[in-house]
DNA sequence: TAACATTGTGGGTAGTTGTGGGTAATTTTC
DNA sequence: GAAAATTACCCACAACTACCCACAATGTTA
């Protein structure tokens, strides 16, 4: 069953070889488009954490970066955080990419991992590193949550 | 009969069986529009229970994750959990989908499960769970239903 | 009331998916 | 320029999943 193209959600667990492989889910890899031609572009996500985007919504994202003023100091840092870390990754013939060991240890990953569906990108975990993250968010402030209910219905 | 398309009201029982399958009530497969190609969405409910979204109805809710900024962790943190516990399920030639251990888990479902319609969505229960949540309800102050009677007219 | 259709439940099988490791090609180092 | 190290590509296999068929129970029609 394919939903829209390009499009991630739910979570998965998966094993990080020796050779620095992870799969990508099976669902995620039929729900890309063919001008994605298999690949992916990691990078460090603003938790500790990988983001893993499809090669078509980077494109996206560089376009979006390339409007962005380098006049601004915060504008200079963000660009360089998104475009210095990351890189393009096509997955084998068995659905695997390669991480970089610079991702790997900034996202403390080990042999198990944790794939979650970010709707238009994936986010790559150690399951222990994302209980703390999760344990983080139940402080923040209820209304922040609140003022999102008026932009979402569930 | 069919009234409104997507739309589901009633209680069922069922059970769940050794693969983790569950039949969707049969009239609630009948009033799916065809676009919904025979899917649905199942996540985790807000109470102990499985919602369940008939496809189109889910990729509203994705449209708006989509929106969001990453650059907000409030919203990256809302993002993930809506989008981290979500599965699309395609039923089978008898008209059943396939409920993720995760989830069974989470409503702690055993052999006899419920299944209700709430409009535009419906919940799996064990029978158990929901008593317990009907108990809890009982205890909510009346002045909270007032406050919905401005809302919705009976 | 008998024949038929629909619905819910169980299980078998063929194909898919995740994971490990091997080998050849390529790049790096001295 | 040769050896070492790294990377890309291929194969193998166990575990799992999707798909199919069977059948009993219930409901519907003639």
């Amino acid at each position: 069953m394919t939903l829209t193209n390009n499009t991630f959600i739910g979570e998965y667990t998966y094993s990080l070889d020796s050779k620095g492989r992870v799969n990508i889910p099976s669902k995620f890899r039929q729900t890309l488009s063919t001008d994605n031609q298999n690949t992916f572009v990691i990078t460090r996500g603003l938790d500790s954490c990988i983001w893993v985007y499809p090669l078509v919504q980077w494109k996206e994202i560089e376009e979006n970066l390339r409007k962005l003023s380098s006049l601004s100091s915060v504008h200079r840092a963000f660009i360089r955080n998104t475009a210095r870390y990351a890189t393009p990754s096509t997955y084998d013939k068995q659905g695997r990419i390669n991480l970089t060991p610079s991702l790997i240890n900034f996202a403390s990953l080990k042999k198990d991992v944790l794939i979650i569906g970010m709707v238009n990108k994936m986010e790559i975990w150690d399951p222990k590193e994302l209980i703390k993250a999760d344990a983080k968010v139940e402080k923040i402030n209820p209304e922040e949550y609140d003022a999102l209910s008026d932009k979402i219905t569930l």
